[in-house]
DNA sequence: TGACATGCATAGAACGGCGAGGTATACTAT
DNA sequence: ATAGTATACCTCGCCGTTCTATGCATGTCA
């Protein structure tokens, strides 16, 4: 990840969750485009993707499907379910609260 | 913690460096002012802080010394080194970028 | 006397990230 | 032909951190 191991925890559950509200995906797709909107700063690895959408999936947050790419490449897409959106907006809400409360801490800011 | 577990870790070193640039401290004194800035939106344990402290002061970056308090208690305070001091910059540093880059995801927020 | 706050400490369970490894296909350059 | 790279999925086991539970000792207050 480039950051601490520990710091990340937590985080790409949630970010899962947000880009597939934007539109269903695959997971190396996801990687490539969670390092692309960074601008290389996050650098998702597959060993800690899948296993995480696989969690994500049993526990009926997300939907998954196989499709073929026009190369030919079998794809898993994943969909966001409605209680996956539910889960989001309680983990962006907490990560708002988390941020907010390192940010008093560690460099004084209120709020 | 409140918070989902895994959000919290990798924050709780840098906090407690933090907390030590300001004034030297004892364990308990440092749980009960986390919680207070925090307006209890942290909830700091023993049983994360005690380990943690030690880990720190393994590393070089704190030094502590006993002291008897005015109630008969024995206080650990803890101080800051110059090692520790380089540290906390540098995590700080990483805690803005992370946290900017979870912004990003999360939030759309650019920067 | 019993509860609660202060103040230190540790052991074990739980959990997620990641390195390393594996499978398979397709394209490109030598 | 063949080696390399990109795509695309996956799992195993290590590691570090937190938390729960527990323990000790003291002082205070109802």
């Amino acid at each position: 990840m480039g950051f601490d191991r520990e710091l990340v925890k937590g985080t790409t559950a949630t970010v899962v969750l947000r880009l597939l509200r934007e539109r269903e995906m695959y997971g190396y797709e996801m990687v490539k485009e969670v390092n692309a909107r960074t601008g290389g700063l996050f650098k998702w690895k597959e060993g800690t993707l899948y296993p995480c959408l696989h969690r994500l999936e049993v526990d009926g947050l997300l939907r998954s499907h196989w499709r073929e790419a026009p190369n030919g490449k079998k794809r898993k897409y994943y969909r966001i379910t409605a209680k996956g959106l539910a889960e989001l907006a309680r983990r962006t809400e907490e990560w708002k609260q988390f941020a907010g409360g390192v940010n008093v801490l560690l460099l004084g800011k209120t709020g």
